[in-house]
DNA sequence: ATCACTTCTTGACCTAGATCAATGCACAAT
DNA sequence: ATTGTGCATTGATCTAGGTCAAGAAGTGAT
């Protein structure tokens, strides 16, 4: 662990990289953020005095997030150490995971999009619950769902 | 800790409800959503078997969510033990809390009303970085949060 | 068999927010 | 003072997805 300082729009982390750190703020201000398929950023998080910011992502996955400074700010660097985990904190980080996706794919991606990802991760649960259920939890309606449903059936 | 049978429909949690529970599902499906102001649903998440479902609502709080069952399931119930919770545990909760209103206010909320919600949340970030990040992070154009700020002043 | 209930689909229309393009405005650099 | 650069604003237009209303098809209860 190391404290730093770092000036404005100075990048911490970049998405695609093998992340391994976290950082504490100790005074000025950093964001996360994503960048789409168009090239368009979405921030995740800001992170001002006293907060933590990191990328979710686990052992050998590359991450998803930029991390840069919007001040000029001191910052404290942690090595994440993957082997003191409790199985109990992993389910946590796990979890804060899939939410960062799911924050990430609401802001950036298409109902379309959505629905393909969902249908991907959990093929499972397309089978066991109306099709509804499905719209609800990817945020549309019932009827956009069946709409985007024939299109997609369409197109193959 | 114990196990029980619930049916299909059957309600475990409602919003509004200080919940101290956790749901591990051990055959069946479990939902978790939240009602919106115009009586819609939006589900936050499924949960198979071998998956944990709960509110993460802290101690004296009133939960968001509601929790019930897709399927007839098998789930044990366990008390949340707050006084054994280390401070870093703590913090990864809160965090997924935050997320967690996040999702729920990218499903179910309009713009306004998200921004509004930034503004009550986050005063100070407001003041510290561009407009066109705090439209990055609600998930919008910098074009309509301009205009979505202006309506509201003129509205008041 | 029929009724009630729910889910899915389809059509017609509407709206929140996106996109594109132009303009104005700070503030920093020379 | 002037030029450049990034940010906010405004207008015009477009579009993804919402809303409302009406069938169609499946399923269970009587």
């Amino acid at each position: 662990m190391k404290t730093i300082n770092v000036t404005k729009g100075q990048i911490l982390q970049r998405s695609g990289e093998l992340n391994t750190k976290v950082f504490t703020v100790e005074s000025g201000l950093l964001r996360s953020y994503s960048i789409d398929n168009k090239g368009k950023e979405h921030i995740y998080m800001f992170a001002p005095e006293n907060w933590i910011i990191t990328d979710n992502c686990e052992g050998d996955i590359p991450c998803d997030l930029y991390i840069d400074a919007i001040e000029d700010s001191t910052i404290t660097v942690t090595e994440k150490d993957f082997t003191k985990l409790t199985s109990d904190r992993k389910s946590l980080i796990k979890r804060i995971n899939v939410l960062q996706k799911r924050v990430i794919m609401l802001m950036s991606s298409s109902a379309v999009e959505r629905y393909q990802h969902f249908v991907e991760t959990y093929p499972d649960i397309i089978q066991r619950v109306p099709q509804r259920m499905i719209a609800s939890y990817l945020g549309i309606t019932p009827e956009a769902l069946s709409r985007l449903r024939k299109e997609i059936s369409k197109n193959k």
